[in-house]
DNA sequence: TCCGTGGAGTTGATGTGTCAACTCTAGGTC
DNA sequence: GACCTAGAGTTGACACATCAACTCCACGGA
């Protein structure tokens, strides 16, 4: 019973290259972000979120929505970055509203920088060296995956939490 | 200066779709992990490449280098697993020797589980959903990215940090 | 007005991941 | 034997992720 009769060579080798690919992409890009950006991933993604919503101010729960992300994780994240001067929250405390957020000067400047560099490396890491044929099942295939995994969510919705925006704000 | 010229709009939904793909189904897969067998990823890992050493105690230098993990990150993982009862450090403290590492009955019995509910959940999740022209492009596309990314490491080595063992090992 | 309830956001606890600094031992050199 | 150094492993500090518990306010009904 110690016998193994889970995955058989084969099935476990696809499985075995695609996660290493998986895991070895995103630890290089995200460790291009922190070398030449000097953002972490996840800030990354709170940035570009805030800077796509063109100066409105999110509340919490949007940008939870938005990210795909637990609201406790967004909050968290956000009391790191406030004090690394990235965002603000407003309307709080005193007056007993609720929090809006908004990106600090210092965050529109991250975010800009940001965006391009990391779409340089993703461009460099993973678009580049695909074939036209691969692109085009790959694509397929995550879109199916993404139908299964995530019934919700209407296709009209949500940047994922990890790449560009496909087009620029008219932030200032 | 706002505007953003870093990938077109087909370039970012590819992206997009497979980073989220990607994200969804480990975190899946994950979840999973800690329902059925109440055990982590990072816990599952560990179990399972020490339960491929078929008894022999391994060296942190031996599990960092199998995983691909940092030897700190193998050293805080064991510390925590040790608590939980599922490995040992033995040749520890006392008489001035290194540690050596090896699972407990209750490490074996979890990693004997987890091995096959695993495997049944990557199949579920992973590769009963594959077309046979997915299942070759994403391969190859896989090998061709690991082979850009990590130069290093000769093939023979080191099954991932995140998956089962291709053959049961024959310890008790 | 008072109470109950629900949504929004925060907080604390714990596990995970990374970096840098540290300890300990072995082994070489004088 | 005393020193030096290199390698193995650990530790501490901090960022990130998740879960459960909490606060605060709005609103609705008795």
């Amino acid at each position: 019973m110690t016998e193994t009769r889970s995955l058989d060579p084969g099935e476990w080798e696809l499985w075995d290259a695609w996660m290493r690919a998986q895991r070895l992409l995103t630890r290089e890009l995200e460790r291009g972000l922190q070398r030449d950006c000097d953002i972490s991933k996840p800030e990354f993604s709170v940035l570009v979120t805030l800077w796509q919503a063109a100066g409105r101010e999110l509340r919490v729960g949007e940008l939870a929505e938005s990210l795909d992300w637990d609201k406790s994780r967004v909050s968290h994240q956000l009391t790191r970055m406030e004090k690394r001067g990235f965002v603000e929250r407003t309307r709080y405390g005193a007056d007993g509203r609720r929090a809006g957020i908004r990106l600090t000067a210092e965050g529109r400047r991250a975010a800009g920088n940001a965006v391009l560099v990391h779409g340089d490396n993703i461009r460099r890491h993973f678009l580049d060296p695909l074939t036209p044929e691969q692109a085009s099942v790959i694509r397929a295939w995550s879109e199916q995956a993404v139908d299964r995994l995530e019934p919700h969510r209407s296709a009209a919705a949500a940047t994922d939490a990890a790449d560009p925006p496909p087009t620029g704000p008219g932030a200032p």
